[in-house]
DNA sequence: ACAATAAATGTTATTTTATAACACCTCGAG
DNA sequence: CTCGAGGTGTTATAAAATAACATTTATTGT
């Protein structure tokens, strides 16, 4: 039940571990919610899932949510490569879906450069109610 | 040495001590860094901090910043009626600046809303290089 | 194949960040 | 006065993340 797109290079067994529990869950996890997921899998400390964690992160294949200090599997095909991310957190449902924000990038660049800033990475969070919340509560 | 424009409303005991001890630092701290700062001044556990920054931040004159567990003092004269807010910190030295994005707010609301999401509040949080350092090291 | 080296793992303990639960105090509206 | 909401003080605990160290598994060069 493998459903991503990436050329995934080897992962190491824990790293397997964790990122199938990620992508499986469907949503974001605590790092701790995984180490209760994989309990049974021979995880049975927090290191073991941090470690694994931060090589994913590496990898762009997960990413981390810090609003809400979790982490989700990245939704797209090829993150490496990847603009400014951008994720939006249902309040209700806590789903979060992943955007491209192709000219918010240049935007956001721009915005800091007025200010003399350099922008290395960013952290975009957006918390509202999803399109499916939305509609079932008018 | 209180530089805010805010038109404070009365902050209680506790509340204007965690202001201060944040204004007066002209940078983020963490809610224990608050306290280590105040314990002269007889806060003495964690609660009374956080409590007090819960309050700060419903009222607008403190902001936290997700990716480093920490909080600021707002820099700006009137915040409750704020846009979008926007924080840039530099990797280097660490301070924080405050920056307005009119249009981003607009780009964002409708970048989400193309995914059929309603945005309540957004957190925006930039990594890079402030314009001080990077004058000091080209 | 084999030593040298790098990367990943397993484990215990600790630090850092944030809340829960409960008692008390203070101050203003009725 | 009184009673009720918001603020305070305190102890204990939960949740998130890292430090330090020993061991094991891959990789690489020769």
């Amino acid at each position: 039940m493998n459903t991503h797109q990436h050329s995934t290079p080897e992962l190491t067994k824990n790293q397997g571990l964790v990122y199938d529990s990620l992508s499986h869950a469907g949503g974001p996890l605590s790092a701790y919610a995984i180490l209760d997921d994989l309990r049974d899998h021979g995880i049975r400390a927090p290191l073991q899932v941090y470690r694994a964690l931060d090589k994913l992160l590496e990898m762009g294949l997960v990413h981390r949510l810090e609003s809400l200090n979790s982490f989700v599997a990245c939704q797209h095909p090829d993150c490496d490569a990847r603009a400014t991310m951008l994720f939006a957190i249902c309040s209700k449902c806590s789903c979060v879906s992943e955007l491209a924000g192709e000219d918010l990038e240049a935007q956001l660049k721009s915005l800091a450069a007025s200010d003399g800033f350099t922008v290395q990475a960013a952290t975009i969070e957006l918390r509202g109610i999803c399109s499916a919340c939305g509609q079932s509560a008018a």
